[in-house]
DNA sequence: TGTAATACCATATATCTGTATGGTTGAACG
DNA sequence: CGTTCAACCATACAGATATATGGTATTACA
């Protein structure tokens, strides 16, 4: 299979690429490698060993040192092209309970990186639960991104809570009242009928197969 | 709007809340702040002090240290439970042209982020065009996330080039040949026949409402 | 009043970390 | 044959880093 691209680089020798490998790991495990930690993970008995390799890394473009300073060098190695450009992060939330006082918490499951022009508000990810919208490309297990202070207009997707639970669902407002409806043919629209709450526009959508 | 999370650890004061985010904000933009730039950005003139932030943080389960020996705890904080996303850019093409050559190069619409874990290996990403993987939830307009390194499977959802056109299918290998199968009742499977090319396996989705 | 907690400051130190310097070996090349 | 280069090893050192110790001032509380 041939290379799209990254063509601009030069070809890694075997060791370098081990070295590159390693560091691009610990990178995405937390935090970049000291020299002596790849030297032992790779077996050196030299720390001069991984100061060549690494030189040549940065040399070939491979590497990058994210400490701008000479004096905060400490751990600074980082993969090429891994950068936080215009990407946010924001939290990832498994369920969104009832309520949502001290006593009934948010779980944050994790963060997930969004490209920072999806919107500018303040923004969640929400891990999606049943098929209710499977006829608009929302499954079971899809990361829905949702805007939690665009105004939500009828006919937008939307995070609902009503009845205790979290759903995702189209909003129509119609003559006789609001409604929540599902994007699915075995399933019916739903009036809303005393309280809920629209937790914000669905307006991104992530799956990871 | 209220806020939906973190609710479930003891609370922070303010200047616990003060290193905290800067601590989670390095973390995400690419490793954890030694004690002394935490220092720094907040105008202590003490190590101490974030000594004793540090400490009480962890005390109340906000941070970790994932420093395992003792030996290498340089900049191991890292906040508590959440995995870090690490954001990562990729390039966006519009199409992927045949060839491939110098000549004939890749047109780079933009670049977009994915969370790093989705892939380790080289990736971009792709517009959908068609809707001949619609029974998947892969619409029209939405990009692909495509791994050119990991190795194709049968059954794996690939972007193939064949007869000169991009095409985002489900592959299989089967007892007469090789099929490019769309997800759509619609169509049928295309046993190839000729050239064709495998330009990597599908590790993701992003769509944009 | 005593005591505990928070929020700071000042100083000291063992260890870690990046970097510099110089050497050895073997394969590739003209 | 000499040269270059990749891939190692050994040693040294200035500065960074986490940590420990011991302070002061303020607030809250019983």
């Amino acid at each position: 299979m041939n290379r799209l691209c990254d063509m601009e680089k030069a070809p890694l020798t075997p060791a370098q690429r081990d070295v590159y490998d390693y560091i691009k790991s610990c990178c995405g495990e937390g935090r970049p490698p000291s020299y002596r930690e790849i030297q032992a993970h790779l077996g050196y008995k030299a720390v001069g060993t991984v100061q060549d390799h690494v030189k040549a890394l940065i040399k070939k473009g491979w590497l990058e040192k994210s400490g701008l300073k000479k004096s905060t060098q400490s751990r600074s190695l980082t993969p090429a092209g891994i950068t936080q450009a215009k990407a946010r992060t924001i939290p990832v939330y498994g369920e969104i309970a009832a309520g949502t006082t001290r006593d009934n918490p948010q779980i944050e499951l994790g963060q997930i990186p969004i490209a920072a022009d999806w919107s500018k508000g303040d923004c969640f990810a929400l891990r999606v639960r049943g098929n209710s919208m499977i006829e608009v490309g929302i499954y079971e297990g899809d990361f829905v991104v949702v805007d939690k202070n665009t105004s939500v207009r009828s006919g937008d997707i939307v995070v609902a809570l009503y009845h205790g639970e979290t759903t995702v669902k189209r909003y129509e407002k119609r003559k006789d009242g609001q409604y929540l409806v599902p994007e699915n043919a075995t399933l019916k629209p739903v009036k809303v009928e005393g309280p809920f709450e629209l937790q914000g526009k669905v307006v991104g959508l992530q799956r990871k197969f």
